[in-house]
DNA sequence: AATTTTTTTTAGATTTGTCTAAATTTTATT
DNA sequence: AATAAAATTTAGACAAATCTAAAAAAAATT
């Protein structure tokens, strides 16, 4: 019932590579958690005797049932703490992570319960990313990509796809975050680029590659 | 500049039993950690080679200026997490100290200035215990015992000589806690135990013993 | 279908923190 | 001062989590 920080990380990122449907390999999980494959044959062998994966040596694995609720605690006490540091002790935004990540492990259930209430039962993280209740269930976000918007279409940014550094960066410094609202001007069939608008501050093109990052609401 | 969880636990319970003068035993550090007096030993020499303490072997040991000042750091967040949990996520008095057990080891110095900060720079948690600043100092609240005090004389209760499961839980069964008003009625010259009055509650008798375990400000 | 390449697992070592049992040192007692 | 008792340290072992290097299995290529 209580897992080491260790093999909560484990959990947590077979989780996020597992998505729908896929299996998960060694070597990918290696190279997410910065560790060797033979260390990750190691954990797997553990987690499969504790029943929190389905696992066939040279065939990859995913999370049994309750290997998932876990990795969903886990992840609604990450992302509670990503919105109380944030929200309440105002942490940039792209600070929030690397701390929460310490945080997560911290695994009384009254502690996360009392949190949850004091914040007042948020559904989002500031990354935009849905935040699981005690039982495990969370929103799926109705998202549109950026680049999905029509020319003069305004929308607000809810989600982005991914908490790279190299991403968060250039946000930062577009001045882009969790509930900026953004008009799109035109779209540049040449390159996919799209000229935006944040407020009444000047006009500038971003690139495809960013604006499919940028999930929002119309 | 960051230690282990394992050390930081050593480097706390250092802290606590060496007091203002008073040279650590084996022993005794290992009854405090439940531990063993051969892990102890073992410890202490990792900790002396970081320059923690200074450590004779057979002749025990104190914390260095270097120890010291970690010792006040993770005291400093331990406290902080208290009053946090106490203050804004409405934990009863005696709940705090388990779950700030394991927060005081996120050692994010960002993290914790910015708490303190929310938190309005609380100078003592809700034990009574005075929180060190961010360079390590702390009031020395002036204090005196409850069985000192005269009949008729009143007090509020401002620390409890320490956090024993077992004075915790008579402390809550007898209501009392920081912050407490009380009225001292009687002294019982036999043994020691005093009636008092809490509010306009019924007096009751406590122990000599209860009674210099209570710290009050008149 | 055979061979090469890639992926994954095994075998054995390492670090951290712990333990038990035995040896050593210090302290207390006769 | 000698001896008994208590405290402390050493020696050697163990579990968790990691690693490197080698072996084995699967996938890709010829």
């Amino acid at each position: 019932m209580n897992y080491s920080v260790s093999e909560e990380n484990y959990i947590k990122a077979i989780f996020h590579l597992q998505g729908e449907g896929e299996t998960v390999t060694t070597n990918a999980l290696a190279a997410e958690l910065k560790t060797r494959p033979a260390s990750v044959t190691d954990m797997l062998k553990k987690l499969k005797t504790k029943k929190l994966v389905n696992y066939q040596p040279y065939h990859g694995f995913r999370l049994s049932p309750e290997g998932k609720k876990t990795a969903l605690g886990i992840i609604r006490r990450h992302r509670l703490w990503e919105y109380f540091l944030s929200e309440k002790l105002k942490f940039e935004w792209n600070e929030v992570h690397e701390v929460a990540e310490h945080l997560e492990h911290v695994s009384s259930r009254k502690l996360i319960d009392k949190l949850e209430e004091y914040l007042g039962y948020p559904k989002f993280d500031p990354h935009g990313d849905p935040i699981p209740d005690s039982s495990g269930k969370m929103e799926s976000s109705p998202q549109t990509m950026l680049s999905q918007l029509e020319p003069t279409q305004t929308g607000v940014v809810i989600q982005v796809s991914n908490q790279s550094p190299a991403l968060l960066e250039l946000l930062s410094a577009r001045k882009i975050g969790i509930g900026t609202k953004i008009e799109l001007l035109r779209k540049f069939a040449f390159d996919g680029s799209v000229e935006i608008r944040i407020g009444r501050a000047a006009p500038f093109i971003i690139s495809e590659q960013l604006a499919s990052n940028l999930f929002i609401r119309k």
